[in-house]
DNA sequence: GGTTGATATCGACTCATATCAATGCATTGG
DNA sequence: CCAATGCATTGATATGAGTCGATATCAACC
Protein backbone atom coordinates (compact mmCIF):
# COMPACT_ATOMS: atom_id res chain seq x y z
CA UNK A 1 0.00 0.00 0.00
CA UNK A 2 1.10 3.52 -0.77
CA UNK A 3 0.87 5.09 3.11
CA UNK A 4 -1.56 7.58 1.56
CA UNK A 5 -4.88 7.53 4.07
CA UNK A 6 -7.22 10.00 2.69
CA UNK A 7 -10.42 11.57 4.21
CA UNK A 8 -12.41 9.81 1.58
CA UNK A 9 -10.97 7.32 -0.99
CA UNK A 10 -13.57 6.62 -3.46
CA UNK A 11 -13.63 3.81 -6.34
CA UNK A 12 -16.88 2.26 -6.40
CA UNK A 13 -16.45 1.14 -10.11
CA UNK A 14 -16.77 -2.53 -10.21
CA UNK A 15 -17.04 -4.29 -14.23
CA UNK A 16 -15.82 -1.43 -15.85
CA UNK A 17 -14.95 -3.65 -19.00
CA UNK A 18 -18.00 -6.01 -19.64
CA UNK A 19 -20.67 -3.62 -20.88
CA UNK A 20 -19.92 -0.08 -20.59
CA UNK A 21 -23.58 0.77 -22.37
CA UNK A 22 -25.39 -1.26 -19.29
CA UNK A 23 -23.22 -1.23 -16.92
CA UNK A 24 -23.84 2.78 -16.02
CA UNK A 25 -26.54 5.39 -16.07
CA UNK A 26 -26.91 7.22 -18.87
CA UNK A 27 -28.46 11.32 -18.59
CA UNK A 28 -30.09 10.47 -21.57
CA UNK A 29 -31.96 7.02 -20.99
CA UNK A 30 -34.22 7.71 -18.01
CA UNK A 31 -34.09 10.16 -15.16
CA UNK A 32 -31.38 9.46 -12.83
CA UNK A 33 -32.14 9.52 -8.85
CA UNK A 34 -30.06 11.57 -6.28
CA UNK A 35 -27.68 8.77 -5.89
CA UNK A 36 -26.63 8.08 -9.26
CA UNK A 37 -26.82 11.99 -10.21
CA UNK A 38 -24.51 12.87 -7.05
CA UNK A 39 -22.25 10.29 -8.23
CA UNK A 40 -22.03 11.21 -11.99
CA UNK A 41 -21.70 14.92 -10.59
CA UNK A 42 -18.41 13.74 -8.75
CA UNK A 43 -17.06 12.49 -12.21
CA UNK A 44 -17.85 15.81 -14.03
CA UNK A 45 -17.09 17.87 -11.45
CA UNK A 46 -13.42 16.00 -12.40
CA UNK A 47 -13.73 17.58 -15.74
CA UNK A 48 -14.62 20.97 -15.02
CA UNK A 49 -11.74 22.87 -14.75
CA UNK A 50 -9.85 23.91 -17.19
CA UNK A 51 -6.37 23.61 -14.98
CA UNK A 52 -7.65 19.48 -14.94
CA UNK A 53 -8.39 18.62 -18.35
CA UNK A 54 -5.45 19.95 -19.27
CA UNK A 55 -3.86 17.88 -16.55
CA UNK A 56 -5.44 14.92 -18.40
CA UNK A 57 -4.53 15.52 -21.66
CA UNK A 58 -0.90 16.27 -20.73
CA UNK A 59 -0.79 12.42 -19.15
CA UNK A 60 -3.36 10.80 -21.50
CA UNK A 61 -0.64 12.33 -24.43
CA UNK A 62 2.40 10.68 -23.20
CA UNK A 63 3.44 7.80 -25.52
CA UNK A 64 4.84 6.39 -22.82
CA UNK A 65 1.39 5.95 -20.45
CA UNK A 66 3.05 7.90 -18.00
CA UNK A 67 4.11 10.99 -16.95
CA UNK A 68 6.38 12.28 -13.89
CA UNK A 69 4.58 14.72 -12.24
CA UNK A 70 7.81 16.73 -12.42
CA UNK A 71 7.05 17.01 -16.17
CA UNK A 72 3.33 18.80 -15.32
CA UNK A 73 4.37 21.68 -13.10
CA UNK A 74 6.42 24.20 -15.89
CA UNK A 75 3.61 23.16 -19.28
CA UNK A 76 0.56 23.82 -16.90
CA UNK A 77 1.69 27.10 -15.95
CA UNK A 78 0.83 27.05 -12.55
CA UNK A 79 2.23 26.48 -9.14
CA UNK A 80 3.55 23.02 -7.75
CA UNK A 81 1.19 22.71 -5.32
CA UNK A 82 -1.65 23.88 -7.39
CA UNK A 83 -0.85 20.91 -9.83
CA UNK A 84 -0.11 18.45 -6.80
CA UNK A 85 -4.21 19.33 -5.78
CA UNK A 86 -5.45 18.94 -9.46
CA UNK A 87 -3.59 15.85 -9.70
CA UNK A 88 -5.01 14.61 -6.14
CA UNK A 89 -8.30 15.75 -7.30
CA UNK A 90 -7.84 13.26 -10.96
CA UNK A 91 -7.13 10.69 -8.69
CA UNK A 92 -9.32 10.42 -5.98
CA UNK A 93 -12.34 10.75 -9.02
CA UNK A 94 -10.75 7.94 -10.45
CA UNK A 95 -9.24 9.42 -13.48
CA UNK A 96 -5.75 8.31 -13.34
CA UNK A 97 -3.88 6.19 -11.37
CA UNK A 98 -0.71 7.09 -9.34
CA UNK A 99 2.99 4.88 -8.33
CA UNK A 100 5.22 6.55 -6.38
CA UNK A 101 8.77 5.20 -7.81
CA UNK A 102 12.18 6.48 -5.39
CA UNK A 103 11.46 10.45 -5.65
CA UNK A 104 8.86 10.82 -8.52
CA UNK A 105 5.17 9.94 -8.86
CA UNK A 106 4.22 8.63 -12.00
CA UNK A 107 0.55 9.18 -13.51
CA UNK A 108 -1.50 7.36 -15.98
CA UNK A 109 -5.25 7.49 -17.42
CA UNK A 110 -7.60 5.21 -16.34
CA UNK A 111 -9.14 4.43 -19.29
CA UNK A 112 -12.22 2.39 -17.85
CA UNK A 113 -13.25 5.49 -15.74
CA UNK A 114 -13.17 8.25 -18.92
CA UNK A 115 -15.22 5.62 -20.61
CA UNK A 116 -17.96 4.93 -18.01
CA UNK A 117 -18.52 8.98 -18.27
CA UNK A 118 -18.84 9.17 -21.77
CA UNK A 119 -20.81 6.03 -21.52
CA UNK A 120 -23.33 8.37 -19.59
CA UNK A 121 -23.72 10.85 -22.27
CA UNK A 122 -23.88 8.19 -24.78
CA UNK A 123 -27.63 7.87 -25.84
CA UNK A 124 -29.18 4.36 -26.37
CA UNK A 125 -30.13 2.98 -29.93
CA UNK A 126 -33.98 4.30 -28.61
CA UNK A 127 -32.91 7.37 -27.52
CA UNK A 128 -30.88 7.81 -30.73
CA UNK A 129 -33.66 7.04 -32.85
CA UNK A 130 -35.67 9.30 -30.57
CA UNK A 131 -33.85 12.06 -30.93
CA UNK A 132 -33.04 12.10 -34.38
CA UNK A 133 -36.66 11.21 -35.69
CA UNK A 134 -38.23 14.19 -33.71
CA UNK A 135 -38.65 16.58 -36.88
CA UNK A 136 -40.07 19.82 -35.02
CA UNK B 1 -4.02 2.96 -42.23
CA UNK B 2 -5.57 -0.19 -42.58
CA UNK B 3 -6.83 -0.82 -38.61
CA UNK B 4 -9.94 1.02 -39.10
CA UNK B 5 -11.92 -1.21 -37.02
CA UNK B 6 -14.02 0.69 -34.48
CA UNK B 7 -15.32 -0.52 -30.93
CA UNK B 8 -18.91 0.01 -32.20
CA UNK B 9 -20.73 2.47 -34.79
CA UNK B 10 -24.29 1.89 -33.78
CA UNK B 11 -25.00 5.19 -33.71
CA UNK B 12 -27.76 6.19 -36.41
CA UNK B 13 -27.00 9.34 -37.72
CA UNK B 14 -25.53 10.05 -41.16
CA UNK B 15 -21.78 10.34 -41.28
CA UNK B 16 -22.35 12.69 -37.69
CA UNK B 17 -20.32 10.45 -36.07
CA UNK B 18 -16.80 11.19 -38.32
CA UNK B 19 -17.55 15.05 -38.40
CA UNK B 20 -17.94 14.77 -34.31
CA UNK B 21 -14.66 12.95 -34.08
CA UNK B 22 -12.68 15.70 -35.90
CA UNK B 23 -14.78 18.62 -34.72
CA UNK B 24 -13.71 19.31 -31.49
CA UNK B 25 -10.59 18.65 -28.94
CA UNK B 26 -10.35 15.51 -27.21
CA UNK B 27 -8.76 15.11 -23.92
CA UNK B 28 -6.79 12.00 -25.05
CA UNK B 29 -5.74 12.75 -27.81
CA UNK B 30 -3.11 15.72 -27.13
CA UNK B 31 -2.54 18.03 -24.71
CA UNK B 32 -5.37 21.41 -24.78
CA UNK B 33 -4.36 24.38 -25.10
CA UNK B 34 -5.98 26.83 -22.18
CA UNK B 35 -8.48 27.88 -24.24
CA UNK B 36 -9.96 24.47 -25.63
CA UNK B 37 -10.01 23.56 -22.05
CA UNK B 38 -12.04 26.69 -20.78
CA UNK B 39 -14.26 25.96 -22.87
CA UNK B 40 -14.86 22.23 -22.45
CA UNK B 41 -14.81 22.71 -18.50
CA UNK B 42 -17.57 24.81 -18.99
CA UNK B 43 -19.69 22.67 -20.58
CA UNK B 44 -18.51 19.13 -18.00
CA UNK B 45 -19.21 22.43 -15.20
CA UNK B 46 -22.67 22.23 -16.77
CA UNK B 47 -23.27 18.57 -15.89
CA UNK B 48 -20.93 18.95 -12.58
CA UNK B 49 -24.33 19.16 -10.48
CA UNK B 50 -26.52 16.29 -9.33
CA UNK B 51 -29.37 18.57 -9.89
CA UNK B 52 -28.86 19.45 -13.34
CA UNK B 53 -28.03 16.10 -14.23
CA UNK B 54 -31.55 14.77 -13.18
CA UNK B 55 -32.90 18.10 -15.08
CA UNK B 56 -31.33 16.92 -17.78
CA UNK B 57 -32.38 13.67 -17.50
CA UNK B 58 -36.09 14.53 -17.16
CA UNK B 59 -35.91 16.55 -20.26
CA UNK B 60 -34.14 14.45 -22.29
CA UNK B 61 -36.41 11.26 -21.01
CA UNK B 62 -39.98 13.08 -22.34
CA UNK B 63 -40.87 10.92 -25.04
CA UNK B 64 -42.99 14.30 -26.54
CA UNK B 65 -38.99 15.63 -26.91
CA UNK B 66 -39.74 18.66 -24.87
CA UNK B 67 -41.25 19.39 -21.05
CA UNK B 68 -42.80 22.47 -19.47
CA UNK B 69 -40.93 24.00 -16.72
CA UNK B 70 -43.66 23.52 -14.67
CA UNK B 71 -43.34 19.94 -14.56
CA UNK B 72 -39.82 20.10 -13.44
CA UNK B 73 -40.12 21.44 -10.10
CA UNK B 74 -41.90 18.96 -7.99
CA UNK B 75 -39.93 16.08 -9.32
CA UNK B 76 -36.45 17.80 -8.66
CA UNK B 77 -37.70 18.42 -4.97
CA UNK B 78 -36.17 21.99 -4.96
CA UNK B 79 -37.67 25.12 -4.84
CA UNK B 80 -38.84 27.20 -7.82
CA UNK B 81 -36.26 29.88 -8.17
CA UNK B 82 -33.45 26.86 -7.86
CA UNK B 83 -35.34 24.93 -10.52
CA UNK B 84 -34.99 28.42 -12.92
CA UNK B 85 -31.27 29.30 -12.33
CA UNK B 86 -30.37 25.31 -13.27
CA UNK B 87 -32.84 25.14 -15.96
CA UNK B 88 -30.77 28.64 -17.14
CA UNK B 89 -27.35 27.20 -16.54
CA UNK B 90 -28.11 24.21 -18.56
CA UNK B 91 -29.18 26.95 -21.20
CA UNK B 92 -26.34 28.86 -21.29
CA UNK B 93 -24.29 26.21 -21.55
CA UNK B 94 -26.00 25.32 -24.74
CA UNK B 95 -26.99 21.77 -23.53
CA UNK B 96 -30.99 22.15 -23.40
CA UNK B 97 -33.15 24.74 -25.61
CA UNK B 98 -35.90 26.63 -24.35
CA UNK B 99 -39.24 28.30 -26.03
CA UNK B 100 -41.66 29.99 -24.54
CA UNK B 101 -45.93 29.25 -25.29
CA UNK B 102 -47.80 31.48 -23.94
CA UNK B 103 -47.39 31.21 -20.03
CA UNK B 104 -45.40 27.80 -19.89
CA UNK B 105 -41.72 27.73 -21.42
CA UNK B 106 -40.75 24.59 -22.84
CA UNK B 107 -37.07 23.04 -22.63
CA UNK B 108 -35.82 20.13 -24.59
CA UNK B 109 -32.32 18.97 -25.05
CA UNK B 110 -29.84 19.79 -27.66
CA UNK B 111 -28.34 16.43 -28.54
CA UNK B 112 -25.52 18.19 -30.23
CA UNK B 113 -24.14 19.64 -27.85
CA UNK B 114 -24.00 16.28 -25.70
CA UNK B 115 -22.36 14.57 -28.56
CA UNK B 116 -19.96 17.26 -28.48
CA UNK B 117 -19.04 16.64 -25.04
CA UNK B 118 -19.26 13.10 -25.56
CA UNK B 119 -16.59 13.13 -28.04
CA UNK B 120 -13.87 14.87 -25.97
CA UNK B 121 -14.06 11.74 -23.64
CA UNK B 122 -13.53 10.00 -27.06
CA UNK B 123 -10.39 8.14 -28.11
CA UNK B 124 -9.15 8.32 -31.21
CA UNK B 125 -8.12 4.66 -33.16
CA UNK B 126 -4.59 5.33 -32.53
CA UNK B 127 -5.04 6.12 -28.68
CA UNK B 128 -8.01 3.62 -27.73
CA UNK B 129 -5.59 1.08 -29.29
CA UNK B 130 -2.71 2.36 -27.13
CA UNK B 131 -4.96 2.72 -24.30
CA UNK B 132 -5.89 -1.17 -24.61
CA UNK B 133 -2.86 -2.35 -25.20
CA UNK B 134 -1.33 -1.08 -21.61
CA UNK B 135 -1.29 -3.77 -19.60
CA UNK B 136 -1.73 -2.99 -15.79
C1' DG C 1 23.78 12.68 9.99
C1' DG C 2 22.96 16.42 6.83
C1' DT C 3 21.73 18.12 2.40
C1' DT C 4 19.19 18.29 -1.73
C1' DG C 5 15.29 17.69 -4.54
C1' DA C 6 10.46 16.09 -5.50
C1' DT C 7 5.63 15.95 -3.61
C1' DA C 8 2.15 16.51 -0.54
C1' DT C 9 -0.21 19.21 2.93
C1' DC C 10 -1.55 23.54 5.47
C1' DG C 11 -3.32 28.10 5.93
C1' DA C 12 -5.35 31.89 3.99
C1' DC C 13 -7.41 34.45 0.52
C1' DT C 14 -10.65 35.19 -3.09
C1' DC C 15 -14.19 33.94 -6.11
C1' DA C 16 -17.82 30.92 -7.50
C1' DT C 17 -22.02 28.33 -6.64
C1' DA C 18 -26.24 26.11 -4.60
C1' DT C 19 -30.10 27.30 -2.20
C1' DC C 20 -34.36 29.67 -0.83
C1' DA C 21 -37.61 33.64 0.38
C1' DA C 22 -39.24 37.65 -1.53
C1' DT C 23 -40.22 40.21 -5.45
C1' DG C 24 -40.90 41.47 -10.30
C1' DC C 25 -42.90 40.62 -14.93
C1' DA C 26 -45.60 38.71 -18.31
C1' DT C 27 -49.60 36.30 -19.69
C1' DT C 28 -54.08 34.32 -19.03
C1' DG C 29 -58.78 34.45 -17.53
C1' DG C 30 -62.60 36.52 -15.25
C1' DC D 1 -59.42 46.39 -15.28
C1' DC D 2 -57.98 42.99 -11.61
C1' DA D 3 -56.67 38.58 -9.75
C1' DA D 4 -54.15 34.41 -10.55
C1' DT D 5 -50.53 31.76 -12.49
C1' DG D 6 -45.86 30.58 -14.43
C1' DC D 7 -41.34 31.85 -14.59
C1' DA D 8 -37.29 34.80 -13.97
C1' DT D 9 -34.58 37.83 -11.10
C1' DT D 10 -32.77 39.73 -6.76
C1' DG D 11 -30.74 39.50 -2.33
C1' DA D 12 -28.86 36.95 1.32
C1' DT D 13 -26.33 33.14 3.10
C1' DA D 14 -23.62 29.13 3.47
C1' DT D 15 -20.58 26.12 1.42
C1' DG D 16 -17.19 24.81 -1.87
C1' DA D 17 -13.25 25.42 -5.04
C1' DG D 18 -8.85 27.40 -7.22
C1' DT D 19 -4.75 29.52 -6.13
C1' DC D 20 -0.28 30.32 -3.95
C1' DG D 21 3.39 30.84 -0.25
C1' DA D 22 5.14 28.43 3.49
C1' DT D 23 6.04 24.15 5.45
C1' DA D 24 6.18 19.20 6.17
C1' DT D 25 7.44 14.63 4.41
C1' DC D 26 10.16 11.42 2.11
C1' DA D 27 13.70 9.36 -0.70
C1' DA D 28 18.34 9.62 -2.57
C1' DC D 29 22.95 10.85 -2.08
C1' DC D 30 27.38 12.54 0.07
Amino acid sequence: MDGMSRKKALLPMAGLDNDIEDCCPSILAAPLDESDAAELARGFAALADPARLRLFSLIAAQPEGEVCACALVEPLGRSQPTVSHHLRVLYEAGLVAREKRGTWVWYRPVPGRVEALRAALAATDAVADFNVAVPS
